[in-house]
DNA sequence: TCCAATCGGGACTGAATTGGTCCCCTATCG
DNA sequence: CGATAGGGGACCAATTCAGTCCCGATTGGA
């Protein structure tokens, strides 16, 4: 059904627990906070660490803290920590699989584009965006009429700008 | 990995073949003709009827057509037809699930934002654009760099505003 | 100097999903 | 009427996923 994992699922989240208080926080304390399960925490933190989206102390008193601002974290960033790299197919540039059909496949690489409009749109939210508040509760799912208006708007785009 | 279903892809394969070639041609032949098994090639095909995007006919010289041009046909309709609603998380908006955490879950509709974000890429680019021939080997996987370069470019869109 | 608190890596298992195959019924053409 | 197609759905093997657990490494503080 083109479902993320749910594990990734639960690292957002985590992340946007993490960013609504940025204080070095230990797993369990996380998971207490947010209702998901301690082992399920720990797991998924882990990822996060090892794809260096989170910053981890070790020892007493330790915790994890946001590598970075919740601006500059997008969503596909989230993604990619947990599942890899965003390969819709196996025959699109970035997988690390390969498809025996591949040679002779009568799409050759128009998967790629597909793969990049995804991926772009993955990479135009980002955690500050998903953290937010409600306010205002504007992003219903059923196409918002704007489709094809020419408009400016690519696959949502906001703060992510705040370059380094 | 983010990946969609085997047999979507398939079922893109197939559309793709018969956007080249708009002869009405049985399940078997089409298979013979892409190198997708026959038993799949059938599996397939009946999903793709069931959603309306491609139209049979029974009996005797029987086969299959597309049901509208391809320009009319999304990326997002194929895959829809073989998963379902474009859902990437249990507490979408149209998702025919529900998650229990739903209720006190930090990220309220968030998830709704990305999901619109991802549909709208998908609804961009077109069959029509799938079935051309390579041409121009331009749409590179690594991002474009163009992220937050506020352009105009919304996850691809083209002819698809062909409307109803 | 130790102890207790934390993270890190990874193995393991049960459950769920997916991919692939098959069978039998219905429809249609010649 | 018979051969050729599709339609619906059951079925099973294989893979993947979610969730748990364990043990070693690290660090702050008693
Ligand atoms: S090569 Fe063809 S069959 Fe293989 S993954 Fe790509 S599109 Fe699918
Ligand atoms: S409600 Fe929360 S936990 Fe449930 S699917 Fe949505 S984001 Fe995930």
């Amino acid at each position: 059904m083109f479902r993320i994992n749910k594990l990734t699922d639960y690292a957002v989240v985590l992340l946007v627990d993490m960013a609504r208080s940025d204080r070095v926080r230990a797993a369990h304390q996380i998971a207490a906070d947010t209702g998901v399960p301690v082992p399920t925490v720990a797991k998924v933190m882990k990822a996060l660490v090892r794809s260096g989206l989170v910053r981890s102390t070790r020892g007493a008193a330790g915790g994890y803290l946001l590598a970075r601002p919740a601006e500059r974290i997008a969503v596909a960033d989230m993604i990619q920590a947990l599942e890899g790299p965003i390969a819709l197919t196996a025959c699109v540039e970035d997988a690390d699989e390969t498809c025996d059909r591949e040679t002779f496949c009568p799409m050759a690489g128009h998967w790629n584009r597909v793969n990049a409009a995804v991926r772009r749109a993955l990479e135009g939210i980002t955690l500050a965006d998903m953290a937010a508040e409600p306010a205002s509760p504007h992003w219903s799912t059923t196409a918002p009429a704007s489709r094809a208006a020419g408009g400016g708007e690519a696959g949502e785009r906001r703060v992510s700008m705040a370059s380094s």
